[in-house]
RNA sequence: GUCCCCGUAGCUCAGCAGGAUAGAGCAACGGAUUCCUAAUCCGUAGGCCGUGGGUUCGAAUCCCGCCGGGGACGCCA
């Protein structure tokens, strides 16, 4: 639990006991009274908007209010200073003891420190990555990629149950163009030549040894059959392979996902029919004929009965058709009944992680989601903005000749699995993004991946020093949590404290607002406040972590430090990036 | 034409459920290396938070209009 927490709980006991004493009414509503940080630590070390939230209701002058709150709060043994300040906020400082048992508390805690035991929140669904089964990854899948897996494993660190989960787009036309190349390349495997691959076909050489894979399994069996009879084998077939190097890719990054759904299962299994009947039922389906998108004027537009969900029921801007004019189902007919089945699964919470060409798509999906759940599930979509690729400010070529594109292997060989991650989610996921291969490979602050992961490395160095130099103090995290925490009285040293003792807060808020990159954030602060620190012991030596002859001192500045790593290794572990321990 | 996202320092971005004098990094300028990794750190300078209204005790944050950039727009997935 955070200390926030804590002292707000020792807020709302304050308010509680001015209402007995008579000075506000009862009851009042306090869901919105938050115990924070001040935006200027100068003010404190946490603060308090209780006055202002309760004035109105209670209506009292805020300054007042919070003067009588002072008044309740002053006695509190682990607070050293309440007062009021501007419109009526109250600020406290803490005490250092306080302060110390905070670390003391991390230590003890060790990797689980800010770990939220599991809840009776609802379950939550991440999907995320679910690209077509035709080819391998391209960078520009590693974006979502990466903000769906750390999205995933923050809520599960603090507490939600959570399903990671690849939606495998494995029935329509695409993954038939998918066979009939893989069949191209079962030809050429069996010594035919094929020539240039036609226009339409997927070109990539990754289907050259599926095409070897088709010999071996069926021999020249299926050379001349039918396409009816043939398309199914070898469709099924490489769709299989794709996924195994769709998977090795993700694992390169280290991503799993613990389902891996399929359309084409989903559609055989009708549970699209029963989608469309649940919608029925709600009579939100009818015949209509939309009008043309204004703008675009598509040539081959002629108006047409459709089979359409009454979208704009939901807030939709129009209403959308479930059925081709061939009758066939819609791709968001598809997706309408994967929803539902996600919910129906036990999941009331979906997040989809897309791309930025899904931003359409995001409000008929929402509208289908409430619908067909009456309201019991809430779609979440996290569109992830383009990655500019870039190598020392200029833009990477991509060459136009089809099937020659840059890979998501090609980027994590380039630059490894932890700038990748780590860079993918430093930035919120609706802001466009530039990853620069240059600057991604520099090792200086300019590369946050190098700057964090430094800053662990460093925490490290000292750790063994003093194994080293002070054999005769134990480094386990009992011991120097039990040790004297007093000699860490410097101001420095107990800011150093707080900012650690915030990354409970840090968890839960991030993960409450789905708001993965906020880990990034802290821990480019946690490693920028660490290397300042560190340097101050160059200036004034009683800030250095290791002090021959003074054990005591030593003990206590191993207990920060030791804090510092742990915490560190911690938030990188939920990004995914590993903690070097030396660089 | 409609919808979605973005617009904060010269550049790249934070700003957590509206709150107290708006924060980092880079670039610029000036400093710190007998000592735990100077791959780092410290200091200076730099902003009518795109713009015009509205909501209220209070707006970078919420609402509306406009401007600029990006994305999307039956029967593609």
């Amino acid at each position: 639990m955070s200390f926030y927490s804590d002292i707000h709980a020792r807020v709302i006991r304050a308010i509680d006991a001015l209402s007995e004493a008579g000075g506000i009414a009862r009851g009042l509503d306090l869901s919105r009274v938050a115990v924070e940080p001040p935006r200027d630590p100068a003010h404190g070390d946490v603060s308090t908007n209780a006055a202002m939230i309760l004035a109105r209701p209670a209506g009292q002058n805020p300054r007042a209010l919070a003067e009588a709150l002072v008044a309740q709060l002053a006695g509190d043994p682990d607070l050293a200073e309440v007062s009021v300040a501007g419109p009526g906020f109250i600020n406290m400082r803490l005490r250092p003891g306080y302060i110390r048992q905070q670390l003391a508390d991390l230590l003890i805690a060790g990797p689980d420190y800010g770990r939220i035991p599991p809840h009776d929140a609802a379950p939550v669904n991440v999907e995320y990555v679910s690209a077509n089964p035709t080819g391998p990854l391209h960078a520009a899948h590693a974006r979502g990629a990466v903000v769906g897996d750390v999205l995933a494993r923050l809520l599960a660190f603090a507490g939600y149950r959570v399903t990671k989960e690849y939606y495998t787009n494995d029935a329509g036309a695409q993954v038939d163009t998918l066979a009939r190349s893989a069949f191209l390349r079962y030809r050429e495997a069996l010594g035919e030549d094929i020539g240039e691959i036609p226009p339409g076909l997927y070109p990539g050489d990754y289907l050259v040894p599926v095409g070897r894979a088709l010999v071996e399994r069926y021999g020249d069996s299926l050379r001349d059959r039918d396409e009816a009879e043939w398309l199914p084998l070898v469709r099924s077939f490489t769709i299989d392979a794709m996924m195994a190097l769709i998977r090795e890719d993700l694992e390169a990054l280290g991503i799993t996902h613990d389902v891996i759904a399929s359309e084409r299962a989903l559609v055989e299994s009708g549970a699209v029919d029963a989608a469309y009947r649940a919608l029925e039922e709600q009579g939100l389906i009818y015949i209509g004929t939309l009008d043309p998108p204004k703008g675009k004027a598509p040539e081959d537009w002629e108006p047409r009965p459709q089979t359409l969900f009454r979208a704009t029921r939901f807030g939709d801007d129009v209403d959308r058709p479930l059925k081709k004019s061939d009758g066939s189902w819609t791709y968001f007919a598809n997706d309408i009944a994967y929803h539902y089945d996600k919910f129906r699964r036990g999941s009331p919470v979906l997040i989809d992680v897309l791309g930025a060409d899904h931003g359409g798509y995001v409000k008929r999906m929402q509208a289908a989601v409430t619908a067909i759940s009456r309201g019991e599930a809430r779609l979440d979509v996290k569109i992830c903005q383009i990655v500019r690729l870039l190598d020392g400010g200029q833009p990477v070529r991509m060459s136009k000749r089809a099937g020659n594109f840059i890979t998501l292997r090609d980027v994590i060989d380039a630059v490894g699995k932890d700038a990748v991650r780590y860079m993918m989610i430093s930035r919120r996921n609706d802001q466009t993004m530039d990853f620069d291969f240059q600057q991604v490979r520099e090792q200086s602050r300019e590369n946050p991946v190098f700057y964090v992961q430094y800053a662990h490395a460093r925490a490290c160095s000292v750790l063994r020093h003093a194994a080293a130099e002070f054999p005769h103090i134990s480094q386990a995290p009992a011991d120097l949590a039990a040790a004297d925490l007093d000699p860490l009285d410097d101001p420095a040293d107990l800011a150093m404290i707080l900012r650690l003792a915030s990354w409970p807060r840090a968890v839960e808020t991030a993960a409450a607002a789905h708001e993965p990159h906020r880990l990034a954030f802290f821990l480019y602060d946690l490693a920028s406040e660490f290397h300042t620190l560190w340097n101050k012991g160059r200036d004034e030596s009683h800030l250095r972590f290791l002090v021959q002859g003074e054990d005591r001192k030593t003990r206590a500045r191993l207990a920060l430090v030791a804090g510092v790593r742990s915490v560190l290794a911690i938030g990188m572990g939920l990004i995914g990036v590993t903690p070097v321990e030396e660089m």
